[in-house]
DNA sequence: CGTGTCACCTGACAGC
DNA sequence: TGCTGTCAGGTGACAC
């Protein structure tokens, strides 16, 4: 579920709510989603401790405590990382809770368990290899039009799809905003990277960021499991273009949006609008 | 180094 | 009703 604009979201009201708030208790209710340390150890560390600041890099929300640590979530396919009040009901396949003083919670829930949380000495962060090698963020206002140039120099073969999905490459990207990103550009999915244009990587930055920029505007995409920091669903997904969309007319031809796979996923396309 | 496949988990849904 | 198969926003390990 959460690429990018999802995990932002999240990360701005965090941030907004949380930003100076004392951790009066955390609770490890399943050990295995805790990665680098004993559970005991991290509610240890979370006692009493307190929230600076939530940062983001790529589809990782970086929860920055007082004492010198920092709290690495992923929240893989169905992760959530939401604000609820203490008497609320736990959700089924809710992990971690952080009590927080007040009365109110952040509490960690996913089902299907792909996403994790690490507990680092904040100059440690690199030592999770993904973020060591983790590509630029494409909304940063240091990526400009000749940074982006600049990946492609590597002289690379390859689906051109395949690349945005590789967090190396270019950070927090993911199945929905690669096929709406390519859609806007009007580039195939398939193409394979040496073969595009100048023109063409020109209209891919300026799509990649204004997908970006409108989906987060927009509270991101909720398809099955995603929601923001209160509980609440994103809009995107009624502006969605193309992603889940197979068979639907195009919204700029009309005629029926095609679908394949590429590097395993599911990619869905106009073949008219798409070269 | 690039790429395909599987694995990690659970749930929703289609089809029988 | 219930079984089976397929699919799902992500990523990392592994074989070739």
């Amino acid at each position: 579920m959460p690429e990018l604009p999802e995990v932002e979201s999240i990360r701005r009201e965090l941030d907004r709510s949380l930003s100076g708030k004392k951790i009066a208790l955390a609770e490890v209710l399943r050990a295995s989603v805790v990665k680098n340390t004993e559970a005991g150890y991290f509610e240890q560390v979370m006692r009493s401790n307190a929230i600076e600041r939530f940062d983001r890099r790529g589809k990782y929300l970086l929860g920055r405590l007082e004492s010198g640590h920092t709290l690495v979530v992923h929240l893989g396919m169905t992760g959530q990382l939401y604000l609820s009040d203490a008497s609320e009901v736990r959700k089924k396949h809710t992990h971690v809770i952080w009590a927080l003083a007040g009365g109110e919670e952040m509490r960690f829930t996913d089902v299907r368990r792909f996403g994790g949380i690490h507990l680092l000495d904040t100059e440690d962060v690199s030592s999770i290899s993904a973020l060591r090698t983790m590509g630029p963020e494409p909304l940063d206002e240091s990526f400009t039009l000749d940074k982006f140039r600049a990946l492609f120099l590597k002289k690379r073969s390859g689906a051109i799809k395949r690349w945005l999905l590789d967090q190396r490459f270019i950070a927090g990207i993911g199945n929905i905003y690669a096929d709406e990103s390519l859609f806007a550009a009007g580039i195939h999915p398939g193409r394979d990277i040496a073969s595009i244009s100048e023109t063409e990587i020109d209209r891919l930055y300026d799509a990649i960021r204004s997908v970006l920029k409108q989906a987060i505007a927009e509270g991101g995409s909720s398809i099955n499991d995603y929601i923001n920091a209160r509980g609440q669903k994103g809009g995107f997904q009624d502006s969605h273009k193309v992603y889940g969309k197979k068979d639907v007319p195009c919204a700029n031809c009309g005629s029926p949006l095609s679908s394949c796979k590429i590097a395993g996923r599911t990619t869905t396309y106009c073949r008219y609008c798409q070269k």
